[in-house]
DNA sequence: CTGAAAGCGCTTACAG
DNA sequence: CTGAAAGCGCTTACAG
């Protein structure tokens, strides 16, 4: 392995000025740049991330958070995160919590962030008050998505999940529809979640705005999945005379409520109207109508909120930028709210004459 | 922040026995461990992982490349790679391709992986000659999975892809069918794949086993998505008679075909019939045949063969395990092939009477 | 079983 | 614009 002292040698230069020239500061004379970076490909010499970091103080790594890597709204995030960052140079150390409350106490409150990385990307992640202790312990730049609970300092990116609901509803209720029901979260779940919470109290307004009074009875809990809105769905029928729509907290939940209501013997949307909300990969291929969120929109802005003011390196020059305060006029606490834009497509329709 | 000297000197050790008994090492007295472990735990201190891993000489990190990871396959093998990579004690580092030529050559043949990492897996990466010169001259431990293209010396987890479309195609033909139509990757993809080769190789050998040609005209390229489904399929229809069946190499793109002939006023599977290949989440949800393949599985089965030669920590003891061979009788070259099976869903009939 | 000391390969004041 | 030297915080032979 050729390490900087090689690269010195060769372009007759101190380590210092190796150093300086391939990370591209400006006190480098142009000649000597040049004679440095000539050597350091002709002897494909590559930094040693460990010393650099070491030396340095800085990881060049940026935690990402995720409950589930396989739903498509985390997939998504995910993927427009990894571009930012490696484009700008970071790496990306990838926590999937799948789910179990366990792994989420492992990753936020033990060592693992700590002298890992250079900030953390929280996506959907539950924060009880014990775990924004151990953030602010950390004392560690980072952004929350469609989070729940904002940690004080961290930028918050999201849409609004209440207006999420209340479209959807609305819609089913422009249609004609007054016996709408709604499935959503678990709160047995073992992370606990806002996001169910507020869409169901979005729902819930919506109704309220229409003169109906919410009926628990077509209120079911299960889990944001394929399986769990087949299980709600499936629920929901067993609880007697069925609804004419349902608003289905994600889409995934309404994929599967649409597959529960079909093999009831049930048409969509003849029957029963099903929305959704997220406007899933496979929303159109299922004829869904949802409510869309811009999914790898809120990856790409939360990775830019997160690295401008760390002084990213572009991709192509690595020179560094100066400090710049986060983009927009508001650099404080106030989340970034994307918005949403209801898609009609052919799973819902006007209820069946009485 | 606390150093490992503050931990010594609160137990009254050296730095050097602190790191051993930190690390679980077997040459540390009961009484002596015990004390560190306290110490450490009282004055919260988590090594510094660049320190260690420049000093020790190991990143404790896996790359784990993928093309898409907003595609079912990638997320679940992900997903269970993950688990197993945080239970051993190692870092997952991201690298998703998002199908760009550029940032595969970025990944393999830079110092995206040199010195960064102490292991490797590629899933699904196309690798040519220059790649292999490359990873070669890493010289680190790697597992492919479900690669066209070993690599020498590392292990593969995989499916037979041949035999996977074989079953798919001889599903339609044992129900009837006989103009049955394939629809694939592009060979035009910025990325060289092998693996709709290899179906479309699985298909035609179907088809003339049972004494069929295989007619260009009913096999149509495309790309491995939702939408590349739905345009492999209309551009099918525009050629003229529709088939009877469709194949379709994976079941993304069987959606997206499902989707493309209810548009054209066709139904599955009275009109036309569809099988995919994986068992995505969304199969059962869209009544869609497939041949399944364990895509988890392939994960958890990769990480367990690449770290179990790494000697990986567990997760509750940190203790070093001693270098054992690859599991499983052989350790050589040839790849692991898990087993796929034929689902039978609503999506496949017998094709209408003439 | 334990410790003193060297060394891992960089970056960063500091001085010029 | 450049270099000599200290130091980042660990781990690892080596010696005992």
């Amino acid at each position: 392995m050729t390490r900087i002292d090689d690269v010195a040698r060769l372009a007759g230069v101190s380590t210092a000025t190796v150093s300086r020239a391939l990370r591209g500061l400006p006190t480098v004379s142009p000649g000597t740049r040049r004679r440095v970076l000539a050597a350091a490909e002709q002897l494909d010499y590559a930094v040693s991330p460990s010393a650099s970091r070491l030396a340095g103080g800085r990881t060049g790594t940026v935690a990402v958070v995720v409950p589930r890597i396989t739903r498509w709204f985390f997939a998504t995030v995910v993927e427009a995160v990894e571009d930012f960052l490696h484009q700008s140079g970071y790496d990306l150390l990838l926590h999937n919590l799948g789910g179990r409350e366990q792994i989420r106490q492992r990753v936020l409150r033990t060592a693992n962030l700590q002298k890992r990385v250079d900030a953390v990307i929280l996506v959907a992640t539950p924060l009880h008050a014990a775990d924004l202790t151990a953030l602010a312990a950390l004392d560690l730049p980072g952004v929350t998505i469609s989070s729940g609970t904002g940690v004080p300092g961290w930028p918050c990116v999201r849409i609004d999940d209440v207006a999420a609901a209340r479209t959807a509803t609305r819609h089913l209720l422009d249609l004609g529809h007054r016996r709408i029901a709604h499935i959503s979260g678990d709160p047995d779940d073992e992370l606990a979640y806002t996001t169910h919470v507020d869409r169901r109290r979005g729902y819930q307004a919506a109704l309220r705005a229409a003169g109906i009074r919410p009926d628990p009875s077509l209120d079911v809990e299960s889990q944001f999945t394929v399986d769990g809105g087949n299980r709600a769905a499936t629920e929901l029928l067993a609880r007697g005379e069925p609804p004419t729509a349902i608003v289905a907290a994600c889409d995934e939940m309404a994929m599967g409520a649409m597959t529960a209501l079909r093999d009831a013997g049930l048409r969509v949307p003849q029957d029963v109207s099903v929305v959704g909300i997220d406007d899933h990969d496979l929303a159109g291929a299922l004829g869904l109508s949802t409510v869309a969120q811009p999914a790898a929109e809120q990856g790409r802005l939360a990775a830019r909120m997160l690295l401008d003011p760390l002084g990213a390196r572009t991709l192509d020059s690595v020179a560094v930028r100066p400090r710049a305060p986060v983009a927009g006029p508001d650099t404080a606490n106030p989340p970034v709210i994307l918005p949403t834009r209801l898609v009609v497509r052919e799973s819902t329709a006007p209820p069946r004459a009485h």
